[in-house]
DNA sequence: TCCTAAATAGAAATGAATTCGTTTTAGAAT
DNA sequence: ATTCTAAAACGAATTCATTTCTATTTAGGA
């Protein structure tokens, strides 16, 4: 369990070093998405030292060789998932408790085409995010 | 072409200030997203005062009010962009020179079925956006 | 014309995110 | 095991887009 994230960090030509790991468990330890400065506040008390920098830059990098997710906030401010599902698919992410769904399959193939057609432009990456409130959220009637 | 500013205003409750429909105008003007800073700058020399904080505010309340709609951006600053298809569709836009083109439909409601079903969850709002490079810019070569 | 809630000015504050020069370390090479 | 080097981490300082705040002005209805 922890040699797949030493794996996942080696495919992706990223050292596996400690606290890369650590921020790795971390945030697979989550069902829901998590801040910079939170997964810095849970990790400091294993680490004498930790910079918070090194939780920004170790999260971008991630998220940019594709191990773990970046999710968009209405209040834009960053936050990452870590997700399992290697399969091209989003998400559907509560606002109130934080949870994260996975919502198979989208058109972006057939819109990608659509905008080939239309003007020749060229697709290169898309964002499609449901924002919402988790069926738990509404049933014990928290804030949204 | 003015007036119709003044009643979209209206019609989102909002009052016709000069200022207000001269940012409503400069938007108009564009075929691409611009910046709070960039209209301010823009608009500085037709008001003898015109304050910042009065363009975020305005851009901010009339992406609300769903006049205008603010665009995601990789860099994380705030974009916005006048769009008159009052369809639900969704936009292209282009990392290099910014310009906007929309895109018909999404199975969004097939999708929040899917998370109704799965979890009994609402989704409140989605986020749709492809990026990219649109076909000027690649026949320019401009950069990415 | 008067009134009042809404809108604006503009300086100041905010704070999430990043920069930078130094120090440490993972992991490959010997 | 030891050496070496590019990558990673430190962390104080900084950045700068965005927001807050109080005083002032104004749109639009009465
Ligand atoms: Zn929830
Ligand atoms: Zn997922
Ligand atoms: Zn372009
Ligand atoms: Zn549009």
């Amino acid at each position: 369990m922890e040699h797949q994230h030493v794996t996942a960090l080696k495919e992706a030509g990223m050292k596996a070093t400690p606290k890369r790991l650590a921020i790795l468990e971390a945030l697979n330890g989550l069902s829901c998405y998590a801040s910079p400065e939170e997964l810095w506040k849970q990790l400091r008390a294993r680490f004498d030292r930790l910079g918070l920098p090194t939780v920004y830059r170790n999260l971008e990098e991630l998220a940019e060789s594709g191990v773990i997710t970046k999710v968009i906030h209405p209040n834009r401010q960053l936050y990452y998932y870590f997700c399992h599902n290697r399969d091209h698919h989003h998400h559907f992410v509560c606002l109130s408790c934080r949870k994260v769904e996975d919502v198979p399959s989208c058109g972006i193939e057939a819109m990608a085409e659509v905008v080939q057609q239309q003007s020749g432009g060229r697709v290169l990456s898309h964002i499609l995010q449901l924002n919402g409130v988790c069926g738990s959220c509404l049933r014990s009637g928290a804030p949204q």
